[in-house]
DNA sequence: CGACTCGTTGACTCTCTTCAAGGATAGTGG
DNA sequence: CCACTATCCTTGAAGAGAGTCAACGAGTCG
């Protein structure tokens, strides 16, 4: 089995593996996708690949922003903490996501591993210098961005103006649009991150999440076959719940 | 009088005016700083130039995205719409700010003048050639971008966990911040927006706002010589209500 | 002066939170 | 195999913070 084959590991949490850009699997999606294929090699000169473990964190807010990171494979999630221990997570990420984004030189969130999760790892200031030499990558990370800044502002409309029903209905749309490889419907959804997440990333609680589901799935638009899975039975009428139509 | 003069002008609105790079106030500051000196000429063959006046909009939430803006002057707020009318303001513009950012090729939020504003206006589709052609301008873009990102998460922890007081507390703050050229305190703080925008950036109503400010006011922590100017009394203390430490 | 906008204040309502208890499932060890 | 424990989710009852509805004061403008 090759090194760099991903899925179930069992190496140490943290572990560098011997991957390389040639085999990435999200070549076409991630911030690299403009590089050009002979000078991959410098690409991963400076690159180094992680796997790391559900609950492990790679970055914490506040820390020196020395590494930016490219999710190859897995979920993680991204939060900011108040001192008496109130959170909002900002962000959930799946492959391709681009990852280090800071304010300055510390980083603005923590990150944790949702599920086992592996990344390429790249030096902050040796990245800037590729910006330099490669275009191609600067007008890539400007979409991502750009793309991440769009998501961020819906993501304001919903914690700011939503009432508790619209969001679970919005997060629900935003997972199911994520998952659309399979377009049957209804759509199984399967949840990755548990009650406690979702109230963070949602600005509610746990409680009022569980009642909302719970009143969604008696008002026959989704179904609750198990905690980390959804059935999405009304589509259309979820979607208009999230935007209010 | 120099046809680029800013300030109060009764130009007809979104006139164009015959400005350029090279006299801009911001060239320091906005993202064509990286430019070298003599390729602005190039910049400037693309570059509109516009005055507008107050609750004008330039851009609006789902309308093609054509042009890319910077502000060179005034201030602008930035908002998203649902088809009932509630209203999330995901941010304020001040000179130097970069506007445009789109979601795919659609605007993701309208963007209104607050008081008169001066823009430099690009078309699209240039600007992102330019970015192949002047890598600086692709590390600026970037590092603006990852700014906005992380100002935008800051405000998701503000929308999603804090209280009424703790919003407003940041939210002055935050204008302070913005502000402290003079560095006496207390400071006086000129408030561009009205009581509805300050709301509806906050995720509050006007009643809220207001019975918020007169609680920090009868605390002596501020005071409120007027609508449109707010006097920070103790500083350190609104600051750790915003933060909560 | 009256009409209008904007901000403040009061009284009441309501959505979501808090506090508390109980059910479901999985893992552990005797 | 079955307590025992731990974690996660659900449900109920009560409470609080912010929203809603309404009135009023201050400033502005024609």
């Amino acid at each position: 089995m090759a090194p760099f084959d991903s899925g179930k590991s069992n190496w140490k949490s943290t572990m560098l593996l011997d991957a390389s850009c040639r085999q990435c699997d999200i070549r076409e999606t991630a911030f690299c996708k403009g590089v050009p294929e002979q000078e991959l090699a410098r690409l991963e000169t400076i690159a180094a690949f992680l796997d790391i473990n559900p609950g492990e964190t790679i970055i914490n807010e506040a820390d020196p922003a020395e590494f930016i990171f490219n999710v190859t494979g897995g979920a993680m999630k991204l939060y900011k903490l108040m001192p008496d221990g109130r959170r909002q997570i900002t962000g959930f990420l799946f492959s391709g996501s681009f990852l280090g984004v800071s304010d300055h030189s510390e980083y603005a969130y923590t990150a944790e591993a949702l599920t086992s999760t592996t990344l390429c790892r790249f030096p902050r200031k040796q990245f800037e210098n590729l910006l330099a030499e490669f275009p191609s990558i600067g007008q890539r990370m400007v979409s991502i961005l750009m793309d991440d800044l769009a998501g961020a502002q819906s993501q304001m409309l919903l914690l700011g103006r939503k009432t508790a029903r619209e969001r679970v209905a919005s997060f629900l749309i935003l997972l199911a649009s994520r998952t659309k490889k399979t377009e049957v419907e209804p759509t199984l959804l399967p949840i990755p991150m548990n009650r406690v997440d979702i109230a963070d990333f949602l600005g509610l609680t746990i409680e009022t999440v569980s009642r909302t589901l719970t009143g969604l799935k008696k008002d026959g638009i989704i179904s609750i076959p198990d905690g980390g899975h959804i059935k999405i039975l009304e589509r259309d009428e979820l979607a208009s719940i999230a935007e209010h139509l």
